[in-house]
DNA sequence: GTCGCTGCAAAGTCTTTGCAGAGAG
DNA sequence: CTCTCTGCAAAGACTTTGCAGCGAC
């Protein structure tokens, strides 16, 4: 019997479902589905990187140049994409706050501390050890995040 | 044979001690030792709490009043810190960044998402899985952070 | 049509910088 | 004495907000 890793397929979430869950939710608040808002969307999924606010601005603008986005619009869904669990944002010393689709499977992060790349991870033992520290410590744990600071092989030389 | 806790006394770091490798600090790089950057240092040291830039100033201002430290002296010194690994700096969603003297042993920490307190904990499991995944992705791990986010115990009500 | 959304620019935060006088070495 | 530090205020960087017109529903 074919087996199927259910866990990829939840990994893999296709475009089309992100965009029927961005609607449903705007549906649910009362809020508009608004051309600007499906750009948003569509150049994280695009994108792998993690992003600043600018550095999405930059990507909209360029593909989108008729469109003229503005930064504050790409601030506003961001804040409300956040709040809907539909990203996340990792924020580091002083580079400022980046996003990502937060739809993904859950990973941490190792960031080189000379060219900013960020490199994601999962490590199941460390996922339960987490766990249950917080339940020892009689913490309600919602979310986490990891980050490994170091030189990624590039720059090591 | 008495066997001595090492490990205890490494973390319990006296004041003293602490001003000594502050002065050798400054010293070595050709640095003033100022009443301003000593009230820094003994106000971080005092307060077991994670402050911000301003709530440190607030505190210095209370216990020093004559002192007026300028809150442009409280970033430079925590910059200054920082650079020296002498603090550690956490950064969170929007909240702004947060320092705590680095002095300590090494530690992880639970953050409320409710109240915003700062809870620490250390786990020897997750701190040896994480350097083996910096090994293996060839990464060469200089620090590292890791947060919990959730309901703390008060605040589950 | 209504009411939320958008771009723009103005206003807020938080942090850094320039400067002239104060003070450590 | 010299040269760094400091406080102040001004400047910067990043993010949020107010508003009038635009556009989804």
């Amino acid at each position: 019997m074919p087996k199927v890793n259910t866990n990829f397929n939840d990994r893999t979430i296709e475009y089309k479902q992100l965009l029927i869950d961005f609607k449903a939710l705007l549906k649910k608040n009362t809020l508009k589905f608004t051309i600007q808002r499906e750009v948003i969307l569509e150049t994280m999924y695009n994108s792998d990187e993690h992003l600043t606010p600018e550095a999405l601005h930059h990507l909209i603008q360029e593909k989108y140049p008729d469109l003229k986005t503005g930064i504050a619009t790409v601030y506003r869904t961001l804040s409300l994409l956040e709040d809907s669990n539909m990203v996340t944002s990792l924020s580091f010393g002083a580079q400022g706050k980046k996003y990502e689709l937060g739809a993904k499977e859950h990973h941490d992060h190792l960031i080189c501390t000379e060219c900013g790349n960020i490199t994601e991870f999962v490590d199941e033992q460390i996922e339960k050890r987490q766990h249950k520290i917080a339940d020892e410590l009689g913490f309600k744990m919602s979310d986490h995040s990891m980050q490994i600071y170091g030189l990624c092989k590039n720059c090591q030389k």
